[in-house]
DNA sequence: AATAATATTGGAAACTTTTCCAAATTTATA
DNA sequence: TATAAATTTGGAAAAGTTTCCAATATTATT
């Protein structure tokens, strides 16, 4: 039906291997023929089949990159810097989004199993038994594994505290802090474990909600705190999503905002899709992405890569602190 | 190296074919048989080369989507049902941001060419020549081509004209249109042939910017309008980036929304993404969604499919219209 | 001009699967 | 029990590449 590599030598009237050879640009074919050859190709209409390419080379040239939803300003930012990074080295990109579906995760490991893609980007994930995950190639962001999965990661504990000194110095004499706790073993933990710690340090009191959620939860979560700890004069988010509705939901209390209340939030800002101007910890996320990914195709060409690479947060200073 | 259908064979002492045929559950094998079978591949931890099923079968079960840009609300939130729908159908997504560049269009049309993907969405672009479009397998969203291409699009020139109407009933005199202009034939440019038809019907001057526009140049543009046409009390502003930069610039400007200024929107309104409470035309994006994938899932399997697909809007109201 | 060294070429084998045909086995029928 | 019919099975062929080895052609060296 379509033309194969045997249609091209029959017509130029050399060997397949040659064509071979000439498609492959490789220096060992002599000048006349290559031109004979490429003139076929074009005659034909010829283009290569790569499902057969990628049987002969074991390689698909793709990976997966699992993201628990691309419908989000954090997620999104990081795919469309993983695609662009990965096309630099010639890699496709097939998305995944879980859901919080740990099937999912299984499917990507079938997948890379199957031999349908080279090697997956987990960015956050839900799985629990890691037999299967040491025999692929795959990396992660935030998520701590065994030894065997690289990750890439923000400086969270550095980062949480000096948001949270940030306030204390301008006058919060009441801390709180609010978040999603992740399901799995993820350096998301040691935004808590700051926020602990430094409560400690000035020697205030506990004010946290930071439970396993679902997503769409973030309005009964932050009215719960909100009325848990109404007074509260400085408040910690961790995330876009429960910061967006964190600051809606205290204007719609009626707190003034930030001579009342400081925010400072983890993520808090996509200057590019909301008008919100909120006091921030931005993650490096261009940097995190390329990052991911060349750790994966290093893993992918069973290179030697470090297991925990801590990238650098940016404290942006906002409205919602004095 | 790994475990193929020859060895699960060899050990189960069976011939290859019986050994597909187990693997692909067919009928016609005896039930002691298919029980040595199931035992040697769970014993040789046999898992089938995907990439070999697919040179055989001439399929990829993969298809690609391009969107301008993934990080934004729009192109987001397809990607998100465009890749459940599909899946559904048992195709995986390949995602391309296209970035404005027309290579990536070409490079994708040589990905069918060279059976990589089965076939692909183009949800927006650039290209202009179409002789190769036509023999691949691709549909669109918004975008009219020529016949071949079946697309899905919302109800543009209606709805605009009840957004504007919407404005003049509620007292707007001086009703403005701004947006960005698509470089092809795109459903989109019916909200200026709506705008410009109500303004002759309301025998009011038109204030219109609507050039074609760089991602990025959201504030110039704003800004440009706003000087010349200082005096509306009235605006329509096609797609979230802009109508989110336009009602930050009217404010700071100090423009009372809506008494002194009201604003209608395409596409203004991603609860996910921002707080802003606009009122708004919502365009039906699962269902675009859904619908632009079965469209490609038949015309990959070569049956009938309607040329153009027009769905509902619904107009949404917001704080920004009296 | 003869030989050695190098460059180019052809084509079989391999990659792993599905599919098809003929052969072998089982079951049903008389 | 013999035959017909139906079911199950084995294995070669095909899908379209790349790669390797041996063979041929070219160029350099004496």
């Amino acid at each position: 039906m379509e033309t194969t590599i045997k249609d091209v030598a029959k017509y130029a009237g050399v060997g397949v291997g040659t064509v071979s050879r000439v498609i492959n640009n490789e220096k060992a074919v002599g000048e006349k023929t290559r031109k004979k050859v490429l003139e076929a190709m074009k005659a034909l209409n010829y283009s290569r089949n790569n499902m057969a390419f990628k049987l002969r080379k074991n390689e698909t040239r793709i990976i997966a990159l699992l993201v628990p939803i691309i419908n989000h300003p954090f997620f999104a930012k990081l795919a469309y810097y993983v695609e662009d990074e990965a096309g630099k080295f010639g890699y496709s990109v097939i998305l995944v989004s879980s859901q919080q579906r740990v099937e999912k995760e299984t499917e990507i490991i079938t997948k890379i199993m199957h031999r349908e893609v080279d090697g997956a980007v987990f960015v956050t994930h839900y799985m629990h038994e890691e037999e299967d995950l040491n025999k692929c190639p795959i990396v992660s962001i935030d998520r701590t594994f065994g030894d065997n999965i690289p990750y890439v990661t923000s400086d969270n504990y550095d980062a949480t505290k000096k948001a949270l000194k940030y306030m204390i110095e301008r006058g919060a004499k009441r801390v709180g802090f609010i978040g999603s706790k992740p399901l799995v073993n993820s350096e998301v933990l040691e935004r808590e474990r700051a926020y602990l710690d430094v409560m400690a340090e000035y020697n205030m009191p506990i004010c946290m909600v930071n439970e396993v959620m679902q997503h769409g939860d973030e309005k009964v979560v932050v009215a719960d705190f909100l009325e848990k700890y109404a007074d509260v004069d400085g408040v910690f988010v961790s995330g876009y999503t429960l910061s967006q509705v964190f600051y809606e939901a205290a204007i719609k209390l009626g707190r003034k905002i930030p001579d009342d209340l400081q925010i400072v939030s983890y993520d808090g800002i996509f200057k590019q899709w909301s008008m919100s101007n909120m006091t921030s910890v931005e993650q490096p996320i261009e940097e995190m992405a390329r990052e991911v990914v060349r750790l994966l195709i290093k893993k992918i060409h069973n290179e030697e890569t470090s297991q925990r690479t801590v990238l650098n947060t940016q404290f942006v200073l906002g409205a919602t602190t004095k």
